[in-house]
DNA sequence: TTAAAACTATAAAGCTACTATAAGGTCAAT
DNA sequence: ATTGACCTTATAGTAGCTTTATAGTTTTAA
């Protein structure tokens, strides 16, 4: 299988398989007499795991620390559990920044309407302002 | 007053500040003859704005945008509760696709426990058999 | 058969919003 | 005279790709 097939398979660009290649998540496949990659299903698998983890959020720092666990299979999976454990706790702090930030902006939409000029616009005033409690 | 003061003042770093003008969205200030920026009490009201704005979430093209507003005072200030509504709703949609990806990650986790080995882990291999509704 | 279209390769730059580092000039105090 | 705190510019690094440039290869259509 060519990169182009793989691309298509995974879903993926062609230039996102050859730059997990070079950030060391993706093992480097062997080449046609052309330079061309040649992908095995085992590449197929190990990009749809990457694909997988990066639309659960997961960074790719996190992604290769899974598959060092992968990788040594007769350990206790604690730490594979603990590092999902941090990235729920990481998206529910997120959740609640953004919680606090939609309030807020929703206050400052409330003290504006359309029929002002910008130089009367509550919007703007209350940026100005600045009667923000931080975080 | 100097960057360094402006930067205290401000709370943020000198580099910071260099950055804004660098990016057009802090005027460039005067220089003493040594070549060190001079800055006025405007350059603080604006930098307070562009800080504001940022713990807002917006973005540095969205600042420069309020600022042209500003620039024209006298147009109606549809436009900036445009973009006011434009980011509460993005925020909104944010929030939407953190709370499901939570409850993906937490299902995800409740398939393990501590007490197997990397090679039975529940949440590798949820991962891996990628029974993943998209989005 | 040849020319265009589609695919592949590498290397380098661009994106966001800074932050950090390097190498150096200026100024006040000791 | 030198230390320390401040200022200057320029450049690189961060994350996770995407885009662009340039060039070689294969496939397809005329």
């Amino acid at each position: 299988m060519r990169i182009g097939q793989l691309a298509q398979l995974v879903g993926v660009e062609t230039q996102t398989i050859r730059f997990y290649e070079q950030q060391g998540l993706l093992p480097p496949p062997d080449r046609q007499d052309n330079g061309y990659r040649v992908y095995t299903e085992k590449h197929g698998e190990g990009l749809a795991f990457i694909r997988r983890c990066r639309m659960l959020g997961l960074s790719l720092a996190e992604i290769h620390e899974l598959q060092s666990y992968q990788d040594d299979p007769h350990q206790p999976c604690t730490a594979v559990n603990a590092l999902l454990d941090d990235h729920i706790s990481h998206v529910r702090s997120q959740i609640t920044a953004l919680q606090a930030l939609e309030k807020q902006l929703v206050s400052l939409r409330a003290s504006c309407n359309d029929d002002r000029e910008v130089e009367a616009c509550g919007v703007l005033a209350g940026i100005s302002e600045g009667n923000m409690h931080q975080q």
